[in-house]
Formats: structure tokens, C-alpha cells, sequence
DNA sequence: ATTAGGTGACTCGCTAGTCAGTAAATGGGA
DNA sequence: TCCCATTTACTGACTAGCGAGTCACCTAAT
């Protein structure tokens, strides 16, 4: 029986996944979604493409593995940051830029952004997916510390507290820039640690019940 | 001689590329570059494909021909703009983005964002022309207006008003949303012009030399 | 008769996904 | 501890289908 059996689940099954998931994101990260073919991702975990199979029910499943798994990793340092209640809302404002910025800027995170715009233009499920497992959970936890900021008086009750784009939207500007110097092996012209400091400095200046 | 010639240079030539063109643009903004077909935009344009090679080289050319025309309008606005000197500047502010949001917001343009990224993957020339093209007279644009924003006086000298992904990177991220939203048939369930009207008070909330 | 403008039906390359078969562990009986 | 049956993990070689690009041929107008 079972001659084309699935690993069973043990731990070295667990490893291997692991495996092709970060060579999936290798490749999806410098060749996009459509550039990304199962032979390539294959060859770079040292498998057949027939291996991957064995794990991923097929290129959409892996492509959803990959980024649930970036996902959780963001979610789960800002939920952390969220409930830090030693920290003034300022500060835990700065601690949130600092793990948006890191994950959009200093990893090849911020080049799937527009993979996954241009994906999801082919693949409604996977934009819905996108929406819900990645930036629903995102959007939550960043609305979430704005309004705790908001009622308890840290934050002036300006509209810029209930809307994403007008917080973080900068950061997803400089990640599409990013992206593009980076198909033309241009050197990354911007200073991030200036902007990120810039960017909390101006958030602040509108934030501030002082200002 | 000649069986399959190409259309000489008439009025008639000019209108159908131009035609295929628009038609290209339709597709494009919809499905994206890798999931356009010139079957699709032959159809849309009713003709057969075979007729879109008589006028594009070949899929490449067209969609380098439809950036060009897209830039063409942009650049035009803006220079429109820059000749508005009768304003102060909060007003020209103000202006730049009602300029910027209906480009990236009201037309098919801002879909084409992440489309350009993502495609420049595989194409680093057109990544090049689209920077070159577009994106250059748009930063230096915003950029010498607060330049000159600042040496009057008018403007804080803020580091915000070096940075473009700081100042209208919000627009960008509100397009990628709308992009995703119209993957999904969903209705935008975003406030344009509340959003604006946000956008440009915590601007002039940062810039003005009295706050 | 010739030319402009166009088409339907192909080819061809590419890649996701499949499948029959192989190699290497595992384990239990003698 | 040797043997062999069974399972586990994997592979090379295939297929199927899609879509860019081509080509022999058509029609209308001069």
C-alpha cells in the first residue's frame, strides 16, 4: 500500500517544509510569482520538483505557506509590542515602526508586496487570502494601538489614528521603491534609519495632545 | 512584394494602435502584465491577434508603448501645476495632492504600480523607464515645491520635506488597497476625499511654522 | 493585377502537475 | 546477525494545456 505516500509527520517532515518554504521565498522574492517555477525552488532545496509535492498540494499552497509564515512572525512581534504596557504609547509608536520597517525594509519581505498585487490580480483566493491571513491581522493590531492611544489620552483623536495608509503608507512606498532599484542592481539610495526617525517625529508632531 | 505588409503611416494606422493601445491599458490594469493576453486585448479591441503584430512588435512593445502614454498625461498635469504660483503654498499643497490622488485614485494608473514593479523583475529596462519616465518628473516635481516652500519660509524645514515616500506614500498604499479591493470585486470601502483632507492636515500639521 | 489590411489555424516552447518505479531504512522471525 | 518483506521518501521522465508568435491565405479597393 501507500507506494506514493506523503512523509508522515515527524519532525524531519516539519524540517524539510521548512526548507522549501525559504527557498520558495528565495525565489519569489527575486523572481516574482509567475517567475517562480516549481523546477527552480526544487533545485535550490535539493529536491525533485516531484518532492515538493509530496509536501505542497500545489504552487498556490505554497505560495499561501510562505506568506502565512512571514505573516505570523510580524503579527506576533506587534501583538507583543501592543500589550507592553510599561512602555508610554510613544515609545510602543516607535517600537511598532521599528518592526514595520525592519520587516518591509531590512528583509526581502517588502519585495512581495507588489508580488503579491500583481498574484492577486490572477487569483482572486489568493488576494481574499492575502487580505485576511496578512493584512487584516496587521491592520488590526495597528488600529488596536491607536485607539487604546486615543482613549487614554495619549493620542489626539485625529483621523490619521483610523486609517493605515496615512500611518504606514510611506513605509510601503519605500519598499516599492526598494523593489525597483533592486531589478536594476542599483545601490538602495535611502536612508532608512533617517526616514524611520523622520516618519515617527511627523506622526508624533499630529499626534501629540501638547502640539 | 510585401504580402504581410504593415499598415503604412495614416491617420487610419494611428487610430487603431492607439485602439489596441487603450484596449492594452483595459487588460492591463485588470489582470496585469502576466495576465495579459494579447488574445484578450485583440478581442476587446475586435481584432485578431495576429492584426496587433502589424502595429507592436511584439507583447513587450505594446506594453511599453501603453507606459509611455500614461506618462505623457501625468507629466502634463504636472507641469500644469508647477506654473500656479498665485497660491500660497499650503494651497499648492494641497493642489499637488488633489493632482496626485485622482491620478493614482480616480484613473486606472495607480493599478499599474505594482504591475511596473513587479514586471521590472523580469525586465529591468522598462524598470528603468519607468523611473526615468515617470516617476523622476514626479519626485523632483514635489520635491522643488517644497524646496521652495521652505526657503520662503512657508514650510518648517521638516526632513519630511526631503522625503517623497514620506510625504505622499500614503497614496501609494491607498492604491495598492483599491488594487487588491477591485481583485476581489469588493466595493472600495475607502473615504477619498476625507482621506485627503486628512492627508493634508497632518502635513500642514508638520510643515506649518506656527504649530 | 496589385496592394493594403487583415484573419483562422497553426506551431512551439514552457511549466505545473502526475506517475510508475527505485533506493534506503525498518523490523521481526529464525 | 542474516534475510526478506514492508514502508517511507523520493525521483526521472512523462503529459497536458496554455499562450506568444507565425504563416498561408483571403477580401476589398484601386
Amino acid at each position: 500500500m501507500a507506494r506514493v505516500g506523503k512523509p508522515v509527520d515527524h519532525a524531519l517532515r516539519l524540517r524539510r517544509e521548512a526548507d522549501i518554504r525559504a527557498c520558495a521565498l528565495d525565489v519569489l522574492t527575486t523572481q516574482g510569482y509567475g517567475g517562480m517555477r516549481m523546477d527552480d525552488v526544487a533545485r535550490l532545496a535539493g529536491v525533485s520538483k516531484a518532492a515538493i509535492y509530496l509536501y505542497f498540494e500545489n504552487k498556490e499552497a505554497l505560495y499561501k505557506a510562505v506568506l502565512r509564515d512571514l505573516s505570523g512572525a510580524i503579527t506576533g512581534q506587534l501583538e507583543a509590542l501592543r500589550v507592553q504596557e510599561d512602555l508610554d504609547y510613544p515609545a510602543r509608536l516607535g517600537k511598532t515602526l521599528d518592526v514595520l520597517y525592519a520587516a518591509m525594509l531590512e528583509s526581502p519581505v517588502g519585495c512581495l508586496m507588489p508580488v503579491v498585487s500583481e498574484t492577486a490580480r490572477q487569483h482572486p483566493a489568493l488576494a481574499r487570502f492575502f487580505l485576511e491571513a496578512v493584512r487584516g491581522p496587521l491592520d488590526r493590531e495597528l488600529l488596536a494601538l491607536m485607539a487604546a492611544g486615543v482613549k487614554d489620552g495619549a493620542f489626539v483623536d485625529h483621523p490619521i489614528t483610523r486609517s493605515v495608509p496615512l500611518l504606514v503608507g510611506p513605509i510601503l512606498a519605500m519598499a516599492f521603491q526598494q523593489s525597483l532599484a533592486a531589478s536594476l542592481n542599483a545601490p538602495p539610495s535611502l536612508d532608512i534609519e533617517a526616514t524611520k526617525r523622520a516618519h515617527l517625529s511627523h506622526l508624533l508632531g499630529t499626534l501629540s495632545p501638547g502640539g
